[in-house]
DNA sequence: CGTTTCCTTGACTGCCATCAAAAGTGGTGG
DNA sequence: CCACCACTTTTGATGGCAGTCAAGGAAACG
């Protein structure tokens, strides 16, 4: 429920892309029952017959190079994207030029749900370092599970999984102060990389102060002298963008700790 | 991307509802193409013998009374619901008790689809004034849309619109002052009473103050002082919660007026 | 008619944005 | 190797917007 101008990018002048190939110009193409990632894209209680029904699906495999784009807002929607290694950004913009961080991707997680609604991607998505994704033809992965109910649920679940996680961040965004949006953003990286079988206390961000500031809301200023808060506080050591997560526990209590 | 503390209704004392039906004991059951508000529900590209085969499924009616909630957080996720009169506000509810509006809902809009990523709802949906839903069970609509490539692109888009409705909730949360809100947030309204035939400039809003500013991220006063601000500058007449937009065109510079 | 809830307005405070400067990092080419 | 540049990060000083606390009035309710 917001002014439309500020969440529709039709305002901007269509830059339909038949995308020149980025990347490879002949397609790897992968079945998803041999991919060592599907606990992590299809987390969603797919379960064995469902998964090899989704061998029919074959898609491309291609590498997105450090700062490039993956998808543009105004792009046409045609594929749902699976990060097989890498980080993405995705960010969108409103009328007036400026820009927000929506959301970071990592290896394991899908991204491009967006563009459904419009039939144009609403957010940019870029890479922030190389990357390599599985670009799956939504089209064809709905004619796969046309009269397969348990995949129609899964994808169904995967888009409702995007808006629960959307409510999480307007949550933040609309009662935390800058040391509970920091902690919470760490939590986040912290957990999704220990589903993923790193380690959940010590990592490297991909991301700049100033996009953690984009996304949490706040500037990179802040950003900054909040990490050095929590290092003095003990919570954290921080060497640039290498985090380690001295007190997992307190960390998670400087979330709830609302005062009041 | 948060924490998964701010996310899950998990944490919450499960609150499994074989819910006594409140309100109507014998469902009303009504068929969609007949319904006054098709347009309104289903405006995704949905053509005729596509709206026919909704007609295949039955679904209730069920009236909900002022201050009364449609579903809660941890409700086993059943249906959709389409609001046929009347407005309901959805809120998350954080770990630590703090609650927040994400939503608001009125006739024509479809609600409830954050419960199917974890088979439990995310939010609770309460209704501001005596209301009336179809309530859509939404196991019988999958199996309607088994066969229907139609029906099914239909509800993926509907899914879509929710993540691209956060969206614009987000960039407003993130990046906007108290002025910008409220302007944004009018003028949504405005728009939403526009496509349904009401007037766009002059409505009565059925929440609080501190409603509006749980939902903006604001404290109810500073709703208040701009609410006042604006009949200053002569944008607005507001009497209590009924609203008259005076400067449509000023009002929404406003939401862009980032000087910067 | 009393009680409660909602709204408005004022005074003060505090958090974070802003402006500014300096140090650290990485890449490039002479 | 080092000079040079662009970029990121950190830290300090200052100011403004919105939160907090408080009080009074208006409307709603039983």
């Amino acid at each position: 429920m917001t002014a439309a101008t500020l969440s529709q990018p039709s305002t901007v002048p269509v830059q339909f892309t038949p995308r020149p190939a980025r990347g490879a110009p002949a397609t790897l193409t992968t079945a998803c029952s041999s991919c060592h990632l599907k606990e992590l894209c299809l987390p969603c209680g797919m379960s064995g017959p469902t998964v090899d029904r989704l061998d029919g699906l074959r898609f491309a495999r291609r590498r997105v190079k450090a700062g490039q784009p993956l998808y543009r807002a105004g792009d046409a929607f045609q594929f749902i994207y699976a990060v097989r290694s890498g980080t993405f950004r995705s960010s969108l913009a409103a009328a007036d030029g400026r820009e927000q961080v929506s959301g970071f991707s990592i290896a394991g997680e899908l991204l491009g749900l967006d563009g459904l609604a419009q039939g144009r991607h609403a957010s940019t998505a870029t890479a922030l370092e190389d990357a390599e994704i599985c670009a799956i033809p939504y089209d064809h992965l709905m004619e796969l599970s046309t009269g397969s109910p348990d995949l129609q649920k899964a994808v169904g679940r995967l888009m409702s999984r995007e808006i629960v996680r959307e409510h999480g961040l307007m949550l933040l965004l609309g009662s935390m102060n800058a040391e509970e949006r920091l902690a919470a953003f760490l939590l986040n990286v912290s957990q999704r990389m220990k589903v993923r079988g790193w380690s959940p206390s010590e990592f490297h961000l991909r991301m700049s102060r100033a996009e953690i500031g984009s996304y949490l809301g706040m500037k990179l200023e802040t950003v900054s002298r909040t990490f050095s808060a929590f290092v003095q506080q003990g919570l954290l050591e921080v060497d640039k963008r290498h985090i380690r997560i001295l007190d997992l526990e307190r960390l998670a209590r400087t979330v709830e700790s609302r005062v009041h």
